[in-house]
DNA sequence: CTAAAACCTGACGCTAACGTCAGAGGCAAG
DNA sequence: CTTGCCTCTGACGTTAGCGTCAGGTTTTAG
């Protein structure tokens, strides 16, 4: 059931998708600077995508949130796109697994130094 | 019990404190200019601290990680040094708390994301 | 038809926590 | 004394993900 059919898909321009995916038009812009994102062009030159273009970008910001560059992102998109992976895409793959999961492991022990504060404060004002 | 007794506290120069907490030599003097740290000075004019900088510049280094930045860290300060805090610390303290908490969500969301990946290209190479 | 809204391409600005020189003084050892 | 390591004060460089003009074209609403 993919969809092969050349069904002329809707397309949609870069501010509903920025709308859409909560973030701005420059952002868009930036994220196919970056070779994240490919857009066709009509024939003034405006960018047309594709609506799953929109999952995609809120995608980007959360691996943005984890601390992915966008370097990294396109080096592993192919992981998506085509589900094929070669051993380096693996080892990067465990290898940012492994450094957000250290980076939660910091940031809770930072939330807990803080809960301890505040609930010596709150009881000592 | 409070060490009010200037028994002559032994102090260390800034590449002592550097090694011990992990950090650069130029971190350290950066945190005295953000009003982190305060040194005091030889005649010749360098900079002698006490020991407790050393776990102090760790518990810098753990906020780092958390996301506060050097302006928050020094408004929170008298938190931990007096104990004493005001109704706006007090806020900024949970603030900080649920940012964090948010945070680690958005880091957990994305690590169950880039888990899955991993668990699909594992099995279907 | 016209004005507003949306889009385009540069290109400089911004922030935060340092890195990295450069040039000069300070300090214990041999 | 001098060798070598440590420290000092500036001060500019870096990185990443955008923000923010500037100046011009295009699309849309009425």
């Amino acid at each position: 059931m993919t969809v092969t059919e050349a069904a002329a898909e809707r397309l949609v321009r870069i501010g509903e998708v920025a709308r859409g995916a909560g973030v701005s038009v420059r952002a868009v812009r930036y994220y196919e600077q970056q070779g994240l994102l490919v857009a066709e062009r009509s024939p003034s030159g405006q960018r047309l995508y594709r609506q799953d273009a929109v999952p995609l970008v809120r995608f980007f910001q959360q691996m943005f949130a984890a601390g992915l560059t966008s370097r990294r992102i396109t080096d592993l998109l192919p992981c998506w796109d085509s589900g094929h992976t070669d051993a380096g895409q693996r080892a990067m793959l465990r290898a940012e697994r492994d450094r957000i999961q250290t980076k939660i492991d910091d940031m809770q022990a930072a939330l807990d130094r803080l809960d301890e504060v505040i609930a010596i404060t709150d009881t000592h004002p």
